[in-house]
DNA sequence: AGTGTATGAAGCC
DNA sequence: TGGCTTCCCTACAC
């Protein structure tokens, strides 16, 4: 039998390319595979010139692109010529005529979408007006005068701690050691240590925890056998601070001995075992109350647990403190009045609770936010303060917790979206500043310094919601959720990805050039090669978190900031 | 350089 | 309520 041959010719296809489109290869190609091939290659629209020249618009994304353009060519079969027009088509809302993405180290925004940075339509991050604007807050914050008791005996305590005056601001905003890679796993917590001042605690997705001596910066120790996954929070023990609590998604409280790392279990929310992702209970907020004596955290079901320091004992049952089924994702016990107790979750609420009467539905305040609150902290020294951070990009702002909590006294737009591949932004206070006004934050949106992008880490005027400073170092290309301030030290601690860094005010700090190399070590999993960010390729693997040997060390170059991210139209 | 994948909240039906 | 889909700047390994 001989072979059939193709009866009908294939349509005779033309192409066209977009002006602007990359390259262009023969605009009158009139092969069909070769359509299919170029078709596959970029998102792009098709426009199907039909003989009457009616115009058939079907916008195509890339996977559904061979498909549909088979569909399309087989329709078309047999009529006169089809024009395929190649027209590139934005990758966010897969229409022509613009493009999202990075162009260089620059983000441009989708025009189409709300604005990234405040959510709000009608403009790109580009022009958001909280971009320019000297202050963010939308509500003026007003000094509530509620003269009851419990404010009067309050102020009456606090009154030593309050300073009338506001000292200039000092800034951590150089790197000066950092653990390249020292966690297997992205870093989820950070907590100084309450005495020794070089000490930093980290714990990762995987459940490790890391104790790190930055003085001496090789010193530093990772346990991997205290938690099978995700570690939510940390805290010190109050009564003997070589020992910590951690809450963790294996659904277990740990005590550690960080000295020895040996460490018990003290509270298993999930008894009876795995049955299943919808009955496996997390356990998220954590916080001790020294004068209480009891470690609280709570879980992804809305629940809050108690255990006594001294027993181990819980104190009560689980009590649900937010909707039920949602993740309670902080917990805080206020520095002065320790019967209060701050907790915020999934539900968009933080909630204010008295100890002394905790039962369920029994909060003092329910603070409402538009989205999932990720941290919600007293002030540090006052407790008068609320801070949170909420995902829909605001910090909240309540300045005195015996006032109106009906609204909060400010909010500030900030860029800190939720991202499922990164650990949730917390607005931090500092805890050194007598006014009770600066807080850090990292900032999720990029900036283009020098031709590379950056997301620097933000100290924040609470008060007016004015940008202080933005830190960032161009061998931090990853973005830093995670930041600490030291309690005692000017000193900042960042967990970006696996990475720690310590940051020091640039005018107390020796010059990098002088620095001794293992001021930077570069931690690695033992067998891999692996490319450094920072200067080539690494083989050495002799070590399970080896020193960076000298020459291959990290260059810190001094950066150049062409622009502000945030530009202020008076000094910040 | 290109791709797969870890993964969480929101919104729809 | 539950199951499904979508999602805008990730990070990193291969």
């Amino acid at each position: 039998m001989a072979p059939q041959t193709r009866r009908m010719p294939f349509p005779k296809v033309v192409i066209e390319r977009d002006s602007d489109s990359n390259q262009s290869t023969s605009d009158d190609d009139d092969d069909g595979e070769e359509a299919e091939c170029s078709l596959s290659e970029s998102e792009t629209e098709f426009e199907d010139a039909a003989e009457n020249g009616k115009t058939d618009e079907v916008e195509i994304g890339n996977m559904g692109m061979m498909k549909k353009g088979k569909e399309l060519l087989s329709k078309k079969k047999g009529d006169v010529p089809l024009t395929i027009r190649l027209q590139k088509v934005c990758k966010v809302c897969k229409k022509p005529g613009h493009e999202a993405g990075f162009k260089g180290a620059t983000y441009v925004d989708c025009p189409m979408k709300p604005c990234f940075l405040c959510k709000m339509p009608g403009h790109t991050t580009m022009t958001c007006p909280h971009r320019v604007a000297s202050e963010h807050g939308v509500i003026p914050a007003p000094m509530k005068n509620t003269q009851n008791y419990l404010e009067y005996f309050f102020l009456r305590q606090i009154r030593p701690n309050i300073h009338p005056i506001k000292p200039a601001y000092v800034i951590p905003d150089q790197v000066c050691c950092a653990v390249i890679r020292y966690h297997s796993r992205r870093v989820t917590c950070l907590e100084f240590h309450p005495t020794k001042n070089n000490i930093l605690l980290s714990g990762d997705k995987k459940g490790q925890i890391g104790v790190w001596d930055f003085d001496k910066v090789h010193e530093k120790m990772v346990y991997g056998n205290i938690h099978s996954c995700i570690v939510n929070n940390m805290r010190f023990n109050p009564l003997n601070d070589g020992t910590i609590y951690a809450a963790s998604a294996d659904g277990t409280i740990s005590f550690t001995d960080l000295e020895t790392g040996i460490s018990s279990s003290l509270m298993n929310v999930n008894p009876d075992g795995w049955q299943g992702p919808s009955t496996w209970r997390m356990l998220y907020g954590m916080d001790v109350n020294s004068e209480k004596g009891v470690v609280l955290f709570a879980d992804n079901f809305g629940f809050l647990y108690m255990l006594d320091m001294r027993s181990n004992n819980k104190t009560s049952e689980a009590l649900l403190i937010h909707k039920r089924g949602s993740k309670v994702v902080g917990l805080h016990c206020n520095p002065v009045q320790p019967q209060l107790l701050l907790s915020c979750g999934n539900d968009h609420f933080a909630r204010i609770w008295d100890m002394r009467k905790l039962e369920a539905g029994s909060s003092l305040y329910d603070l409402p936010h538009k989205r999932v609150v990720n941290s919600a902290y007293f002030s540090p020294l006052s407790g008068r303060k609320i801070l949170t951070t909420c995902q829909d990009n605001r910090l909240r702002i309540w300045d005195s917790i015996f006032g109106n909590l009906e609204s909060p006294s400010r909010e500030i737009v900030h860029s800190h979206d939720f991202n499922r591949h990164l650990t949730p932004f917390r607005a931090e206070w500092d805890p050194k500043d007598p006014t009770e006004s600066l807080a850090v934050i990292g900032r999720y949106i990029s900036e283009n310094y020098n031709g590379t992008a950056l997301h620097p880490i933000d100290f924040i005027d609470i008060t007016n919601g004015q940008l202080v400073a933005e830190v960032m170092d161009p061998n931090i290309t990853t973005i830093s959720p995670v930041n600490k301030l030291h309690p005692r030290d000017d000193v900042l601690a960042t967990g970006s990805s696996r990475s720690l860094f310590i940051w020091r005010p640039k005018e107390r700090s020796e010059p990098l050039e002088q620095k001794d190399d293992r001021k930077i070590v570069i931690c690695q999993i033992p067998g891999k090669k692996y490319k450094q960010k920072f200067g080539g390729e690494s083989d050495d693997d002799s070590d399970d978190y080896g020193f960076a040997s000298k020459g291959k060390n990290i260059k810190l170059e001094k950066r150049k900031a062409k622009s502000t991210p945030y530009p202020r139209k008076g000094k910040h």
